[in-house]
RNA sequence: GGGCGCUUAGCUCAGUUGGUAGAGCGUCAGCCUUACAAGCUGAAUGUCGUAGGUUCGAUCCCUGCAGCGCCCACCA
């Protein structure tokens, strides 16, 4: 293509396919072991093999993909590793779902045969969600792809699981777990979700029996939220010291219904303030009640099944009912006995399945659990110590509450997809043992009679490994070697719990190192009106919709500079993707720009060797190495916001508003001076398409592309020429501090603003050349003004610059402010003078409030003795411009009459 | 019940050795200026949640209060 050949835009949904394809080809993502360089690994958050991409995904994948595409460009043996994660509930819910519309039952099918249909159903939907990754941009290492389920992350659960089992750091135990009626399954604590339910508190009538067990006249009323597990009720508990019952302690009461005599203990864990003070034992079915009745030796009830349905136990009356229809009934039965004492309106939390949502009912059960404790306090020391920093740090107060008031960790489920627990029971000695391959005899007696538990393992036990588990680990790879630990980590602060902090626990117990260096934390997006994305609301924008409206750059570079980290929760602006594709077209026209005025040469530039005699050029490379600076610093710490929105401010700003608008006319007038502009501005465009390039992938691989075919090239860059994904990072070295060129054009642009300002205020054209005078107050300001008064007369429509010395105001000429002097502008003919007047009036009055602030710190004898003597100059100073500038104002607005 | 965070322009949010407040969007005014009208040039708008304290000086540090949000938690 020739650079008049440069299309008019960039026609994302055509060149992403293409340039996607190219990187494909080039293996541009692939990470290599490479010891003469520095290793930067991120392995990314497994989506569920059956997800499709969301807004979540989005979120979390952008900052991962800017990361590692700047790793990589600087020079770092980058590695982005992708996967999924075999979700066991969620999964295996979706296929049962599905097989149910077949008419299918999964318990029909059986273990294996339903795993099989799991698995097709894997291999039909697995790879969605990882070419939707790709049309995001992820330059993820696509040939190291891993799911949790596949040969080698199966070897290294097991042998995670029994090197935890061997030191003793995984049990099997009776505990009171929270059971999902309808996923049929354990769920650790942290996967119920707790919300409040308006409900009722029942108030029951359970009459006190006397020494022989015969009915008194006396009561105990107890107080319920959950009437229908009464009838497993095998005691009553009061405080020890509540006065109320001390009495009775020890004594029996009937239990209505079941007419059952049931034991009235003391136990302090009752709070004689709640309710009647006397509670209901529910051993089965109530984790405080279960803890009772460990401690007092109280008979266990089930009347719940695991179904949700009332069991034998509970009477023939409601063997078979719904939980819920057995409340109904239980409560109308005490009713009808009279056993009803009241009814009160309450409210309390209630735990619900994370998956399925229904409620949880605790059980008692025989099931597997990790030891937390030990594991936990490795990992709060590890972030006390800083070998792991979690950003943004106030993440750091969960995490440690967290660590400090852990549980062990229930970690079977009574599932069938998932990784089954190598746990192998010996039917000839009863010995237990866990083993990675399955054995063929009892470790003890030698016995073949061997039985594998048949639950399999919660998601999180294998995702917590992916870390390492996709390096290799357990063996010991080059992989391994190189890149563990990882570099950074990012994830949503929802998980920080069920995989990041597990991550840490289980990556220091098996390979005795922290998983990651930098754990990095984001909020979640939600719509306009601070709702939560969702479908069901149908507020959640279907990303892959987006990215073909807007295109997938535009979509990238808005998260990036709306990114919710370090904060809380951010709210989508409906106009932020807009804005995002406005960059987009902003820098495929700056580029057009220099391009269409090449005349059909082609300029080869060297940063190290770039002819800086013009003053503008020299600025610009000065302002170029700054914000290549300020961005590195910004992203260093994980802080994707600023280091963006740096780069776009200047290149908007800085770049294409006042460098390119004073290179124009060199552009247009041609010679040797044009040649420079071009070979300066080039660099800069370069230099700008590659900072742009980890947020903007596509377009800026397109804009790379072409500069190179052109032979628009820079001797000074290093790196693989072949994509921008390859080339390398600008260095911010090359691009000296100029202070005294920042000067001069700050200055010079203080004049252009304030002349403008006064054009718009007289109401003529900007282009309409005028003479104008400078007065300077600053002596420093006089000295900046030479160098730059060619340039302000041009960019500034002014046909001839002089100073001015005297105070007062020359005839027929309107005063402006610029920073260090005042300005004077010739006044046009034909003026309409009250208008303008008016308009001068508001100026004064501003730059009046302005001056009162500042003269009240110079009034105050305080600030001029303790102030640093600097501030106070300054202050002084600034007075004083402000003071010249509202006289010469003033009389300028007398003088219109 | 505990812990954490937030409150700054109409909206979304920046703002660290404490020095008199910024951006983007929106609004208003003027421009089709030969890269871009998805653009350019300007303007207006704030008792920085509230009450105190420290300080010459507080959006910033300390304390109380109010509103909002999140996390954790077995009160039946």
């Amino acid at each position: 293509m020739s650079a008049e050949e440069m299309p008019n835009k960039f026609a994302h949904g055509e060149a992403e396919k293409r340039i996607s394809r190219m990187w494909d080809e080039l293996k541009v993502s692939r990470g290599v072991v490479d010891r003469s360089k520095k290793p930067f690994c991120v392995v990314i958050p497994p989506p569920n093999v059956t997800g499709i991409l969301h807004m979540g995904h989005v979120l979390d994948n952008v900052p991962q993909d800017v990361m590692t595409r700047w790793h990589r460009m600087r020079g770092f043996a980058a590695v982005w590793i992708p996967g999924t994660d075999h979700a066991g509930i969620a999964t295996q819910n979706v296929v049962k779902r599905a097989l149910e519309k077949e008419g299918i039952k999964m318990r029909d099918l059986g273990r294996e045969e339903f795993l099989k249909r799991v698995w097709e159903f894997k291999e039909k939907h697995g790879s969605i969600i990882i070419e939707q990754l790709k049309r995001l941009g992820c330059s993820c290492d696509w040939d190291r792809e891993r799911f949790t389920m596949d040969e080698g992350l199966m070897k290294a659960v097991l042998t995670a699981f029994v090197q935890l089992f061997d030191k003793g750091l995984i049990y099997r135990g009776k505990r009171m777990v929270n059971w999902c009626t309808v996923c049929m399954t354990a769920l650790a604590d942290d996967e119920v979700e707790h919300s409040t339910h308006g409900s009722h508190l029942w108030h029951l009538r359970y009459p006190l029996l006397d020494a022989q067990g015969n009915v008194t006249n006396d009561v105990l009323i107890v107080a319920t939220t959950r009437p229908e597990t009464m009838l497993g009720d095998t005691g009553v508990a009061v405080h020890p010291d509540d006065p109320r019952y001390t009495s009775i302690v020890g004594r029996k009461v009937l239990l209505p219904i079941q007419n059952r005599a049931i034991p009235v203990i003391a136990d302090d864990f009752v709070d004689p303030k709640f309710g009647t003070g006397v509670v209901k034992l529910t051993p089965a079915h109530d984790p405080n009640d279960y803890q009772a009745s460990l401690k007092h030796g109280l008979a266990l009830e089930v009347v719940i099944g695991d179904d949700g349905k009332m069991t034998e136990a509970a009477g023939a009356a409601y063997a078979g009912l719904d939980r819920n229809q057995a409340r109904k009934k239980v409560v109308a039965d005490l009713e009808a006995l009279g056993a009803m004492e009241k009814i009160e309106k309450h409210s309390h939390a209630v735990g619900e399945c994370y998956r399925c949502k229904s409620v949880l009912e605790p059980k008692v059960s025989d099931q597997w659990f990790v030891k937390m404790r030990p594991l936990a306090e490795k990992a709060k020391q590890v972030v006390v110590d800083g070998s792991l920093t979690i950003v943004p740090e106030s993440e750091k107060h969960d995490y440690f509450h967290w660590m400090d008031t852990i549980q062990d960790w229930c970690i079977s489920r009574q599932l069938w997809w998932g990784h089954r627990i190598p746990v192998y029971y010996c039917d000839g000695c009863g010995h237990t043992m866990a083993k990675v391959s399955t054995p063929s005899a009892c470790d003890k007696c030698q016995s073949a009679n061997l039985r594998q538990d048949e639950d399999v393992l919660d998601t999180w036990f294998s995702s917590q490994l992916w870390p390492f588990s996709t390096l290799g680990w357990p063996d010991k790879t080059d992989e391994l070697d190189f890149w563990y630990p990882n570099n950074w980590l990012m994830s949503g602060r929802d998980i920080l719990f069920f995989w990041d902090a597990r991550m840490i626990m289980s990556g220091l117990e098996l390979l005795g190192k922290v998983p990651f260096h930098t754990l990095a934390l984001h909020g979640l997006v939600r719509d306009s009106q601070g709702r939560k994305l969702s479908k069901s609301l149908g507020n959640s924008p279907d990303p892959l919709n987006l990215f073909d409206e807007f295109g997938t750059d535009a979509v990238r570079v808005a998260i990036a500079m709306n990114y919710p980290m370090g904060r809380q929760d951010t709210k989508l602006q409906d106009d932020i993707f807009k804005l995002g594709q406005a960059l987009v077209i902003k820098l495929w026209n700056s580029t057009r720009l220099l391009l269409t005025n090449l005349g059909g040469e082609s300029v080869a530039s060297n940063s190290e060797a770039l002819d800086l005699s013009t003053l503008e050029d020299r600025w610009i490379i000065s302002r170029l190495g700054e914000v290549i600076r300020t961005h590195d610093d910004y992203l260093a710490k994980s802080d994707i916001v600023h280091a963006s929105t740096a780069v776009r401010s200047f290149f908007w700003d800085d770049y294409c508003d006042w460098y390119l608008e004073i290179i124009k006319p060199r552009l247009w007038a041609g010679g040797e001076s044009k040649r420079k502009a071009l070979e300066v501005a080039l660099v800069c465009q370069r230099v700008i398409v590659k900072l742009l390039h980890p947020y903007m992938p596509f377009v800026t691989e397109e804009l790379w592309q072409t500069l190179q075919k052109l032979g628009i090239t820079d001797a000074a860059e290093k790196g693989d020429s072949r994509s921008i994904a390859l080339s390398s990072w600008p260095a911010q070295d090359l691009y000296k501090k100029d202070e005294a060129a920042e000067a001069q054009i700050g200055l010079m642009s203080s004049i252009v603003r304030g002349v403008r300002d006064a054009k718009q205020t007289l109401n003529i054209s900007l282009k309409a050349a005028l003479p104008a005078k400078l007065f300077f107050i600053n002596e420093a300001a006089r000295g900046n003004f030479e160098p730059v008064r060619g340039v302000a007369q041009t960019i500034g429509g002014i046909s001839e610059f002089s100073e001015h010395t005297e105070q007062s105001i020359p005839t027929g000429f309107v005063p402006f402010k610029f920073d260090g002097g005042i300005g004077y502008m010739a006044l046009p003919e034909d003026i309409d003078a009250k208008d303008i007047a008016t308009k001068l009036l508001a100026r004064i009055e501003k730059l009046q409030k302005t001056l009162v602030g500042i003269e009240r710190n110079l009034n105050n004898k305080e600030f001029v003795a303790n102030a640093p003597a600097e501030l106070v100059e300054e202050t002084k100073g600034k007075a004083r411009e402000i003071q010249e500038s509202i006289a010469k104002l003033e009389d300028f607005r007398k003088s219109l009459g």
